[in-house]
DNA sequence: AAGTCGGGTTGACACAGATCAAAGGGGTGC
DNA sequence: GCACCCCTTTGATCTGTGTCAACCCGACTT
């Protein structure tokens, strides 16, 4: 955790050099699978870290795309909004994942990455990536995969969106994190959530008041304890029976 | 359109051989912004052209991945379907655009990709466009590029399903076909649907009953005339409006 | 310690879209 | 060219979620 202490700035809120080979999240992150000496070739080009307090924006739609970002630490939404003012959440972001992979296409940013908690990410200046990756093939691999991955990620959220119903939505949201908690370390039933209601709603497509209604009624029936932004899930096997109803609905 | 008569097998259904500097559509799809000599290497690299039935699967979910897909004439649709009987559409692609990205991540499909007309694809083996791109820049760089087109389309689809009211999608819809057509050099306000009122419905988020009755009223204010998949858009800017409601809902 | 404010919960009611049902039409395959 | 079947349209009714509103709670502020 303290690794390149002589290289820290202190001041809040900049720079504070990343190493990949040093870091605990490498093999849930991009240099997942590279060799050392690889690994230490990452190190090298992979921008001073970056620390943003909660509420700060990490980029803009707008803004031109220059990095990548990886999620040291903390949580991030991502989310657009059109001229009419819609808005919706495309994402939340755990350590680990990649950020900023929507920015490529025309080298503008096309939405909005807010930490939702005080968060740290490494930079990853993409020129730079593109250049590495053409000269080790398992970066570049990897770099693929992740971008599938979120492609893949997006049609499981458009399949949500588009068949499921609240109750249903919901429980798939709170397994999702549950899943990606423990891949990290963390309990599968116990967290905190970092989002609101109403972000919970905007990418879920529901309202806020149909969320919380879904908690209330989830906890009445003993699947969860919720108490505010704290929650513990008490039937996980139960909880993914909403998901799937007994029968099924093959027709 | 009839480049490379003499390596045509007649046989249908296979082995038409491709070659990206004869192609129209280089333009529009992977090998755009290539130089001449770049483009030849692309061609030595293109598995056979293969042709597809209507209804035919290019792919399964669960099928090994190997090879991305260019569409080079025709109309397809994606799915992915849960174990519990869930479907939903997840894109229709048209000539010049590229399927299989899902398969990246896990090396195995993750949704079905089926002609919904008569086709032909350009096979685009996976392995040799990684060795290939990390040669070619600009290669690599547009496959980035259309990687990441496909995760802003998938966010503007989650937007669309998860803040719009079911004419919205449907004029949405149709701006975005209308829109790919023209840049194909096709009308932009006349053509034919090659899918069902079903599937649209599934790509939106709807029942297909839904959309029947959006064509419906589309059609009684004049916006648009319906024969059966046969459209003519009579006012896109009017159709635009139905979008953008006219005081926006700022809130 | 009281006041304020954003976030959360809950209730009553409205409505968009789903569901169920029936009939017509056109394209496809034989 | 004919027949069949799937697709589509339209109507009537139902329902899940949105909307509007009131209230509560806990965390900061002063």
């Amino acid at each position: 955790m303290h690794a390149n202490v002589k290289n820290v700035i202190p001041i809040s809120g900049h720079s504070l050099k990343a190493a990949c080979s040093q870091c605990n999240l490498r093999e849930l992150c991009l240099p997942f699978g590279l060799e050392e000496s690889d690994m230490a070739r990452m190190d090298t080009m992979i921008g001073g870290g970056r620390k943003l307090k909660r509420g700060q924006h990490l980029y803009r739609a707008g803004d031109a795309f220059e990095s990548l970002f990886a999620v040291k630490a903390g949580f991030f939404k991502t989310d657009v909004l059109t001229e009419d003012g819609r808005d919706q959440v495309t994402g939340f972001q755990m350590a680990g994942e990649i950020l900023g992979m929507d920015g490529i296409s025309v080298e503008v940013h096309t939405c909005n990455a807010v930490a939702l908690e005080d968060s740290e990410v490494c930079m990853i200046p993409f020129t730079q990536l593109e250049a590495l990756s053409s000269e080790i093939p398992s970066l570049q691999h990897h770099l693929h995969k992740v971008m599938s991955r979120e492609i893949v990620r997006d049609h499981g959220v458009m399949m949500l969106l588009g068949t499921m119903r609240a109750e249903e939505r919901l429980a798939a949201f709170l397994l999702n994190l549950s899943q990606r908690f423990t891949a990290r370390g963390y309990s599968p039933s116990e967290f905190h959530l970092r989002m609101t209601r109403e972000e919970i709603g905007s990418y879920l497509g529901l309202k806020l008041e149909t969320v919380s209604r879904a908690f209330s009624r989830f906890q009445d029936e003993g699947l969860i304890s919720v108490q505010q932004k704290h929650i513990r899930i008490l039937d996980i096997p139960k909880l993914k029976t909403v998901l799937t109803p007994p029968d099924g609905r093959i027709g």
